[in-house]
DNA sequence: GTCTATAGCTGGATAGAC
DNA sequence: GTCTATCCAGCTATAGAC
């Protein structure tokens, strides 16, 4: 007979706690007060479990990420189902309250290799399912113009969500809705007005 | 009579060597990599100095960014001189490479509540710069436009330069290339072919 | 201005008991 | 799976000699 729960460890709430609190610690104080004990503390936990979990902090970090960027994914595959795709895509790239996690990672990815290659492969894979779909989205409204492209769609709202939101986490909102409103400008000429 | 030189403090040798140290370990090793010792180490001067020149890391940070800031402002300001000013500005915007040195900033940010201060300042000087030049810019070509407003278009130019160094640094540039054609094909629009 | 020395702390990582 | 105990390295910051 199986034991009747955590029988895999990919599933321990001790693990999944511990990645909570390392996702907490990264977004109230910045990746560098990501210990072994700050974490152990936060999650309730003992320090010496985070290397029976995950074996070094490189791990650690990689996993919460993986964690993030699947959900991330996951999400946009949805709202590309949506009836107004990228409408669904914007509201998607922008409403997702990840950057500053994300620049924390960056950041992180700065000295450590294995993380640099988590977030290049991840950002590679997102641009691909975004750009395939955009590519079909646009051709199927008849939409062929020389400005806006797929590339130039997909990479104007990622481009400017990321900074929207990280100036917005510095007090800083000058000029925020005008560029808003150029995007969705844009979504309303070739999908006509948001419904939801 | 006056000692011949390094009179002043802050025109020490000794001091722009601890801060170039910093910025050279802030970029290939991140910001916590910027430790007394190591940053003594890099520049050839003792530990202890930093607390003499500096006080503290904090204040090492701070003088850091507002040496590069204020640099970059200046840059700025040349290049809303420029004949196509808007050309100028893009180029001054997306040449500089201090990309990867801002994103550590802004996580340092997120930890250290004077660096926020510091950065959120000078982000809203950076912004009424180009807002109030763009204004005046635009006004004097007679270009009104509902879609690209003053703020629509400084606000593009940074998000896109940003994200895409940003992107570089990882390796990705998929569809980079569409959007600075979508950016350059407006500078077309207003100033004409890039000449200089 | 520059140095040594040191106090006091926090960190990653491991060994081994339970 | 979870814990204690521990080693050793690195850190900030200060006191004080030169």
């Amino acid at each position: 007979m199986k034991p009747a729960r955590s029988a895999d460890p990919d599933n321990s709430p001790t693990r999944a706690a511990l990645l909570d609190a390392a996702q907490e610690l990264m977004l109230e104080e910045g990746y560098a007060a990501v210990s072994t004990r700050r974490l152990a503390a936060r999650a309730g936990a003992n320090p010496a479990l985070v290397y029976y979990y995950f074996g070094t902090m490189d791990n650690l970090f990689i996993e919460l990420f993986r964690r993030g960027a699947e959900r991330s994914y996951r999400l946009q595959v949805e709202a590309l189902d949506d009836p107004q795709p990228l409408w669904a895509l914007w509201e998607a790239i922008h409403d997702q309250s990840q950057t500053a996690l994300t620049m924390e990672f960056v950041a992180l990815a700065n000295h450590r290799k294995a993380i640099r290659a988590e977030i290049a492969a991840s950002s590679k894979r997102f641009r691909e399912l975004q750009l395939d779909a955009v590519t079909k989205i646009l051709a199927g409204y008849g939409h062929e113009s020389v400005v806006h492209t797929p590339a130039a769609v997909v990479l104007l709202m990622s481009s400017i969500s990321r900074f929207l939101r990280m100036e917005e986490a510095f007090g800083v909102d000058a000029g925020h809705e005008d560029v808003v409103r150029l995007i969705e400008g844009f979504l309303r000429e070739v999908e006509g007005e948001r419904r939801r």
